[in-house]
DNA sequence: CGTATTTGACCGGCGC
DNA sequence: GCGCCGGTCAAATACG
């Protein structure tokens, strides 16, 4: 059988994400140093300090200890003096032991400049972290408070539709969900999704109905297959009211992320185990199967695929929730596809005919892509696709190579403290298109060219999770700061590598 | 030996 | 009804 593009490479590279990698520019191994107790630049010896004092019966020879001590105050210095073959006869020789001296204090001084340097530049960096850290949940918070909002105004705005209403009360259980700061939400697709399932009876009946039960009749069920079971969309029953095709639509949203890569996969954050490969009509890579395994019973699942036409991009298709909380490197794209599913979502339960309003995209979430956002409706499932081959070009906007394609410009200034010190250009909004088979709403092509703030805000949300790199960096920087305290974080951290320029080739990422 | 991956088989949906 | 196709399962295999 075909290996294909050898998706089998990242499981032999169980690589550490982030050990013993350049981060941001610079090796982050001296803030470990930092974290025991900053051993250097000035305490470097505190090996030394614990040695026991030198014997008194030789007092030159105490005299020459110290006199070493007080000059080589750092282990490195000793090995120095070591390997340039200094011992206690030879330590008073002369002058060139003197100008040995001078220059070892000279290196000295100059390592310990740069040690300082190095512990400011760690300074900063911790500093800067925290403060995307925050931003971001603050970030994720506004988020859900304008599509909330929105989906409030929609909702007043079509009352005589008495399924919108319906619609709106599960969808504010889920807003209310997704603006918690809980990292729980992935894209909230999934029809196993406990909020959804309560929120409609109707559609729980479906899940269970004997005509979806008896897939994999014969068959040994495993305790996940009740999970990812309802993956499946239940065929649509034409008696039901209008909304249960909505939610079917909702049970098969999904985000596809594109990006140019040479690793089998995209570092996403998550942990994926493959089950399964196959080779796709039309495209001559196979398409690997993943489903989370970062928690027992994770319905998500993602399809990754390179592109017909450039095989150097990957595609991934993610679908389904996460049931488990996500580590920081996971959340950051989970917030972006997440953000992308909902607004496909929101558009497609206020219009009967499915479709998405492509102004709402437009004023959220999506075009602060420094790339670019497709939301496809004629698909066989709603998708929306989050374009990350197009290198960022924040002093040009993108034409769109589609006549019923539009874009939105979004001079937004740089997203809030977007740290330059990890090298990737400030990502602005370039542009968005939104292909839709019907035309109901292209047409109207939005007069918000001047941004609001909360525009800004939601973009900066993409620009920080929309670029894998910043992703991956983000989540190392996280990661070794804090120690890795997600529990589930320690494979991450030594299974992928982090890639600091700005292309957009990602590491390989494996969470097995 | 436990875990992850591979891969052929199976299943349901869909079009003809 | 039949065949194609996408998606999934699970035994076999590989790997650490």
């Amino acid at each position: 059988m075909d290996k294909g593009w050898g998706l089998t490479l990242e499981n032999s590279d169980p690589v550490g994400f982030f050990a013993n990698k350049p981060v941001f520019g610079f090796n982050l191994s001296p803030r470990l140093n930092h974290s025991r107790g900053i051993m250097f630049p000035v305490n470097l010896n505190g090996r030394e300090e614990q040695v026991a004092p030198p014997p008194a019966d030789d007092k030159r020879k105490e005299d020459v200890e110290a006199a070493k001590r007080e000059l080589n105050v750092n282990t490195g210095l000793q090995l120095l003096t070591a390997n340039t073959g200094s011992d206690q006869s030879t330590v008073n020789e002369g002058i060139s032991s003197d100008i040995k001296d001078k220059r070892a204090k000279k290196e000295l001084a100059e390592l310990q400049i740069e040690l300082e340097r190095m512990n400011a530049e760690n300074h900063k960096l911790k500093g800067m972290l925290t403060h995307v850290t925050n931003n971001y949940s603050a970030l994720q918070m506004h988020l859900a408070t304008l599509m909330q909002q929105q989906k409030n105004s929609k909702t007043e705005s079509t009352q005589e539709n008495q399924t919108v209403d319906r619609k709106s009360e599960s969808e504010d259980k889920r807003q209310e969900n997704g603006g918690s700061i809980v990292p729980r939400q992935f894209l909230e697709l999934a029809p196993g999704d406990q909020e959804l399932s309560h929120s409609s009876s109707e559609e729980r009946t479906l899940s269970e109905s004997p005509a979806h039960n008896k897939k994999r009749i014969g068959r040994e069920e495993s305790p996940a297959s009740e999970d990812w079971a309802p993956n499946k969309a239940p065929k649509l029953n034409p008696f039901k009211p209008v909304d249960q095709s909505t939610e079917a639509t909702m049970r098969k949203a999904r985000v596809s992320v594109r990006a140019r890569s040479e690793a089998p996969m995209i570092s996403d954050g998550c942990q994926w185990r493959k089950y399964g490969q196959k080779m796709a009509k039309g495209n001559p890579c196979p398409r690997a199967y993943y489903r989370c395994t970062m928690a027992v019973g994770c319905p998500v699942r993602k399809q990754v695929q390179r592109c017909a036409e450039d095989r150097t991009i990957l595609i991934t298709t993610y679908e389904g929730t996460h049931n488990h909380p996500l580590p920081p490197a996971a959340m950051a794209m989970a917030s972006t596809t997440s953000a992308a599913a909902n607004m496909l979502l929101s558009g497609s339960m206020s219009s009967a005919d499915g479709l998405m309003n492509p102004n709402f995209l437009a004023r959220t979430i999506l075009p602060c892509s420094s790339n670019m956002a497709t939301i496809s409706a004629s698909a066989p499932f709603p998708t929306v696709t989050l374009d990350l081959t197009q290198p960022p070009n924040p002093l040009q906007f993108q034409r769109p190579p589609h006549p019923t394609q539009f874009q939105v410009p979004f001079a937004t200034s740089q997203p809030p403290q977007m740290p330059q010190v990890f090298g990737y250009n400030q990502s602005k909004f370039s542009g968005l298109q939104v292909s839709q088979d019907s035309t109901d709403q292209t047409a109207s092509l939005p007069n918000e060219a001047q941004p609001s703030f909360a525009d800004s805000l939601s973009a900066a949300t993409a620009a920080i999770t929309a670029d894998p790199n910043f992703t991956a960096a983000l989540a190392a920087a996280i990661t070794s700061i804090i120690g890795g305290s997600y529990p589930n974080n320690s494979n991450n951290n030594n299974s992928a590598d982090v890639n600091t320029n700005n292309s957009n080739k990602t590491s390989s990422f494996s969470g097995n």
